[in-house]
DNA sequence: ACAGCTTTCGGTACAGTGTACGGTGGCCGC
DNA sequence: GCGGCCACCGTACACTGTACCGAAAGCTGT
């Protein structure tokens, strides 16, 4: 695994994130040309099946040529997450600010990041100890952060208020990651893997304090197979977090 | 890695987490004890420091012994954070619903799940596809859920009321987690690493347009420097989160 | 055109991982 | 005392990230 005593060479991994990197070489192979390829092998088959072998492979070159371009998979995967960010909002900064009040400019946030994941699942699984410091991702801070301008929150609020919002729409896209990835591994639809769970449970829980879980776990299952069980619980988080920022602004 | 041609045995890992494994053999091995070990060497090194031969090793005892008593790591995973949540409530059902209104009780709710995951920071590396069905996690959902019930929501939005103060728990850890590893891997406080990353990006965003992100990111920095930034995060979006479900029982 | 140097490429190697397979040793019932 | 069974575990395989260093290709100076 990853080699920890050298420091990781944190200005080098800015400057990268940044553009700065060699031209191609003899074989042609070049940083954006290697970001391509990591993000189309992560979107098909998940961060898991990433490696720094496959990539080389897809791009037709040995696997220690790769560092030569790039010092490691962690800058890899760093280079890959600011690069699809560039997808969110077409580099126009006032992409949010134009679609109307800070409501419905917050409401255009959560769904064009719930479509990123969507595109990019494998932006969930990733566990990076540093934040991603490159200029796609904090162009989306700017764009994201500039509705909530002026609107009676202080700078801390409003950095508070933003992070709300997307933890809210990760939350969601994790749990429905789940349950997909769920349906993918097991082969099953969601009733037919339920077929086979709930006897066994039901054998084995014994517990007679359920009572409550046991009845509002039974109307989410019901919804659950309504098939579209994330979306209300998006909308239903937000309606929650907007009302009460709202609040927050306009107390009494 | 893990195969997955012989469709993991459902049935089984359930049985197993319900307390359903054989009784010490020759060597005295039982699955308690393998995830008493497992936890220990998670709690202190992390999740990717847990591998089976390191489990091994800690209980004096070969690698493939464990196979006898678990599956494999996902179920060994999975048996760990079934375990863990038994810590939480102290196995008593009505814990939440005590300490007074619905309210309180979630306050109490969050800062519970807060102090779990500090103790076993852990849990939120864990990328399971399937949910833990487990006994303890069972029990959690029903003392959480209890307080909420016959409050004026519905059995739905119950579910969604408590996913949403959870995933900010959930959140905020995990964005506390992200700068504490960073502190930790890279030895320095995290004044030093912002006195090392920040002329770097000072000489390479040449971007204009970050009016808003670059007040607010030195805002957010002044008050993280101020140590306690964690905690105002978890308090501030819960408040966010209680009042906005307050305006969704009683409008007006 | 050719020599020499620099830069880039990649084969091999190493320390890890999860776990399948099959041999072995110790315990239990007779 | 002894046959059989089963828990235990040594070995092996297919992977991982990446350090090391030889090889080859291209550029430069003459």
């Amino acid at each position: 695994m990853a080699r920890r005593s050298p420091a990781p060479d944190l200005a080098r991994s800015i400057y990268l994130l940044w553009g700065h990197h060699p031209g191609p070489g003899r074989s042609g192979l070049t940083v954006p040309a290697i970001v391509a390829a990591g993000i189309e092998i992560a979107d098909v088959d998940g961060l898991d099946a990433l490696s720094m072998r496959k990539v080389a492979d897809r791009l037709g070159v040995g696997a220690m040529s790769l560092y030569g371009h790039v010092p490691g998979k962690d800058d890899l995967t760093a280079l890959m997450v600011d690069a699809v960010h560039a997808e969110l909002y077409d580099q126009d900064v006032t992409a949010a600010t134009r679609v109307g009040d800070w409501r419905a400019a917050m409401r255009f946030v959560a769904e064009r990041n719930w479509a990123l994941y969507q595109r990019h699942p494998w932006l969930l699984e990733i566990r990076s100890s540093r934040p991603t410091l490159g200029p796609h991702v904090s162009r989306k801070y700017e764009v994201e952060l500039r509705p909530l301008d002026g609107i009676g929150l202080s700078d801390i609020e409003m950095d508070a208020a933003l992070t709300l919002v997307l933890s809210h729409v990760d939350s969601t896209a994790r749990a429905h990651r789940k349950v997909s990835r769920t349906r993918t591994e097991s082969g099953m639809t969601d009733a037919q893997w339920w077929a086979v769970v709930a006897p066994v449970l039901d054998q084995v829980m014994t517990d007679d304090d359920l009572i409550v879980s046991a009845r509002v776990g039974g109307a989410v299952g019901a919804e659950f197979d309504a098939a579209q069980h994330p979306e209300h619980a998006l909308t239903f988080g937000l309606d929650v977090i907007l009302d009460g920022i709202q609040a927050r602004i306009t107390p009494g």
